[in-house]
DNA sequence: GCCCGCTGTCACGGGAATGTCACATCACTG
DNA sequence: CAGTGATGTGACATTCCCGTGACAGCGGGC
């Protein structure tokens, strides 16, 4: 399993210094915002898997970043943890009502964040493992490492699975070709940019052979990159 | 579920007394022998549920008792940790191979050893929950170590009869090389991955031997390992 | 001793999957 | 409508993965 990207979302440059320091000696890649603008850029740009939250930040506090992050599809899966200041308590209670998965108080030890983090995790890779994924009459099952329509199996090989299937975990959001790269091939892989029109173009032929309505859901958006778009089939 | 027999197989007096004091702690009924004579008195006169042994025993070690066991039918399913000193780890390898479940080196942590024995425990009962397996006009018979097919008998080795019990298992989802050679061949074993391969081939040939359809039940996935599939063969 | 069954390893060959290219086609601009 | 840049498409060489047969080692049984 690669490395998991964690964005740290703070004011102060010593708290994210100090993040950073146990975040890596625990094999997560670090990201770091000092601002609200900054931390939505990262988080649309570099697709984090988790987002350490400060709840206090000058310009607009941490609540107004939770709450648009999970009204937007694309990112409301994104697991977020707050940190919060003893003296504020009364605002976790307002923050786990908006979505946030957990929080933790400052000052606090960075095992017991590490412990936690690596729980929600776990919990959901557990989610996600055991179950399947489902657009229509597509089934992606991830145990058996298959791909149905309508009972039938649909070939196609590892990479257009794996491609499906991050289409799939993330509707509705159009990602650039270096992100694709850089989620279904992984970091520090160098291939051409435009081999990724080559396997969307395998993907896509391979569901076809399915059902022809089935290849709309990889939409081209041009200048951009790809869309996977579920909410098109239920229109046609 | 009731509570598990644990047999401890030790010389030492002292060493007894500790296991049996974590045993108890943990919820297992503990039984002691000193020998190997007391040791396998108890096994066939109370059938535990499995045995932890120590492969320094004086007069005939550890060794001589667990390839007996593995050699009569009523017992090889007896599952058995060795208790081994790390002097003599050269041993866990040739234990391993009689087929010892696991091993553990002394000086251990109890809550390690209790951490393993669930491990297997768990395991075990999530494939021997029947005594026998079916699949289509397949059958399996766990206890007779046999397998069916339209009444007649199927050849194959040891080996090939536990992968296709693990499979028969765990139908429709697809395993890599190392996942079976944890889980069919033991923890901790030593192999090259390829040598799946080639047993794989040997329950396909036996499988076909019997109907060349039923062979198709072992799939392979390209890139990650195997599968069986019981629901392709309903559709053919 | 000999033979025989089982096992793990290897080398070879074939075929699938991959990444890249060249060219065709498309979408947008002025 | 011509031009330009971006994307679709078929073909290709390479790499990688898997199936297969052969073989040596090892115990066990005769």
């Amino acid at each position: 399993m690669s490395a998991k990207k964690v964005l740290v979302v703070d004011d102060e440059a010593s708290i994210r210094e100090m993040l950073r320091l146990a975040l890596e000696i625990s094999d997560f890649e670090c990201l770091e915002a000092a601002d609200i603008h900054e931390a939505y850029r990262l988080i649309t740009d570099e697709l984090p898997d988790m987002v350490l939250l400060d709840w206090m930040l000058p310009g607009g506090n941490g609540m107004e970043l939770l709450r648009r992050l999970k009204k937007e599809e694309a990112t409301q899966a994104l697991p977020v943890i707050m940190l919060t200041a003893k003296t504020h308590e009364e605002n976790v209670i307002q923050g786990l009502e908006v979505g946030a998965d957990d929080y933790i108080t400052k000052p606090f030890a960075p095992k017991e964040l590490i412990a936690r983090m690596k729980a929600i995790l776990r919990r959901l890779s557990s989610e996600k493992a055991s179950s399947e994924l489902r657009v229509g009459e597509l089934v992606l099952e991830i145990d058996s490492r298959r791909v149905m329509l309508r009972q039938k199996a649909l070939e196609m090989g590892p990479t257009e699975f794996k491609l499906l299937n991050f289409f799939m975990s993330h509707p509705e959001r159009a990602y650039s070709r270096a992100q694709l790269l850089d989620r279904v091939w992984g970091a520090n892989v160098y291939v051409e940019e435009r081999t990724v029109d080559v396997h969307i173009r395998r993907l896509r032929k391979a569901l076809q052979a399915g059902d022809p309505i089935y290849a709309d859901l990889i939409q081209t958006v041009r200048g951009t990159g790809y869309r996977f778009s579920p909410r098109d089939l239920a229109v046609a």
